[in-house]
DNA sequence: GCAATAGTGTCTGTTAGACATTATGCC
DNA sequence: GGCATAATGTCTAACAGACACTATTGC
């Protein structure tokens, strides 16, 4: 079961300069020297009643079977980019797909990529590369039963009791041994650690860009869109000063002028209503709280 | 020549879920339906007289036969790891291994992985999905002659005139078309979009984390630590400013209680040494100036 | 009415950046 | 001496965050 472990690339090399072997070994047929698969994986977030969710599906065989892992699946060659079978995969897996309102939540997705995972030893099977992508998704249903999904729920993070982000949440290409073995539900393959990366991009990445609107749908309140930042972020905003904070960056929400039906569930006035303005960046950003105690 | 394009994988799917589809194509011999190929570039940085300058190879080989490339080659599949390949590749390609002044060097190198790039068309021979990795290197010398350097060198990023930041600079997950023709030199496949990607990873990642200093040998000066942010950021700094700045920032330098030997080459005083410290981000920023321009 | 919330106003400590100043060393 | 540079000081406008306040709605 390790024959097939890079013999035709660190077996007999040719004298010849390095600088063309990669020209050497393209000459071969490619079945003959690469015995690499690509997979892509997804970390998909939601909001689910206020809380912060990822989607994940349920190992039916082995390795890892019962585990819980990111969708994702083999990219077809010669057939489709990363992030196009980022899409296939999340529409797929999820069985989202077909409804009209389902495509019009799936249109609105912002999917980004993630990083890489390419250790030798992460699949037991054969050396597989993973290209994980990040996807922002506002409100979407249960997956469907019947279809894919009857093996794929929403979870939420905060029961999953993730490595701490501090060991999980180095940069992607320091991923070694541990594979996340956590109290609450254990992620197949190194996916705890590709979690943990997406959840710490998510909490940066809305800092600086207008991405926490894809959460929500078209039209959103501004305690709306503080919900979000406080799921994310998983602490406490002061409502007052966000409200003003977002109002004065330019091009990151746009006035609809009009305000909901009906104030909160708990009273209080109605609320105008926005969308997402054309801004890419936030500037001046919006900084988490409380992290001025040195990072190191 | 182009049977190989995802014939197992697009052909006959089996009647089962779709979310066991990977196991059951993981139970073949891998290279029976995985046709492609990884291959890891390198987008590798450093400073030479003030200016910024990329480790570019020159091919010689087709395809893009006499272009110049980021310097990479394939993953040995089952023995390495992406990271572990990267620093391979580099140490190969500069043929900068051995000496001990060069090692010391090469392991002051920071390498982080940029994005991963796997349009199917990106390469013609086959479906090649790349990991490019990004490097922050002390100054090195010329590539030695006689090795894999025959064909590298180092070229200032600012004779290569890539296309705009603003549609270079979009995410990985969004490159189409159009492999980089541009004014200076050309380069092979869409190296010219990843060196575009890494050159804006490295502006702003130098805004938040200490890596600049990665750019220097270990003993360095506050003017040269702003010589750094002016190369990469392409603009000039105010250098009272600076200076106060980054010494108001926790563990971004460390004094020595030493100075240089002697003054600046034209006059002055002799400046102060200083050595990395220990924080892993800036708090606060060092921040670009003249962004506030929103960037939509 | 009561409580909770949307939205705005005010104040204060901090900071970024422009500008000025002094000391030092090369030519 | 002339000049460029290292390093520090000073001033001001802008900003983040704490706090207070009013208006509006659900119960």
């Amino acid at each position: 079961m390790t024959g097939w472990r890079g013999d035709a690339t660190t077996g007999d090399d040719p004298p010849e300069p390095r600088a063309t072997e990669r020209d050497w070994l393209a000459a071969y047929d490619p079945r003959a020297f690469t015995p690499v698969a690509v997979t892509v994986d997804v970390v998909a977030l939601t909001l689910r009643g206020g809380d912060l969710h990822v989607l994940l599906v349920e190992r039916a065989e082995p390795p890892y079977q019962g585990c819980w892992a990111l969708p994702g699946g083999f990219l077809r060659a010669g057939a489709e980019g990363l992030a196009e079978a980022a899409v296939r995969e999340l529409a797929e897996e999820t069985g989202l797909e077909g409804s009209i309102e389902i495509d019009a939540a799936l249109s609105r997705i912002h999917l980004e990529q993630l990083g890489s995972y390419g250790a030798p030893e992460r699949d037991p099977r054969m050396h597989v590369v993973s290209v994980a992508y990040l996807a922002f998704a506002p409100g979407l249903p249960d997956p469907q039963a019947g279809t894919d999904a009857a093996a794929a729920a929403w979870h939420p993070v905060s029961a999953l009791d993730l490595t701490s982000p501090q060991t999980a949440g180095a940069s992607a290409d320091t991923h070694g041994g541990g594979v996340g073995g956590h109290p609450g539900i254990p992620l197949a393959f190194d996916h705890a650690r590709i979690l943990a990366d997406g959840l710490d991009r998510a909490r940066a990445k809305i800092e600086y860009s207008p991405l926490a609107t894809a959460f929500l749908h078209h039209d959103f309140t501004i305690p709306e869109l503080r919900a979000v930042y406080e799921a994310v972020w998983g602490e406490r905003l002061h409502a007052g000063n966000f409200h003003r904070k977002v109002l004065s960056v330019p091009g990151f929400v746009e006035s609809t002028g009009t305000t909901t039906e009906r104030g909160g569930s708990r009273g209080g006035p109605r609320a105008r209503t926005y969308h997402p303005g054309d801004a890419r960046v936030l500037h001046p950003p919006l900084l988490r709280p409380g992290r001025e105690e040195d990072v190191r």
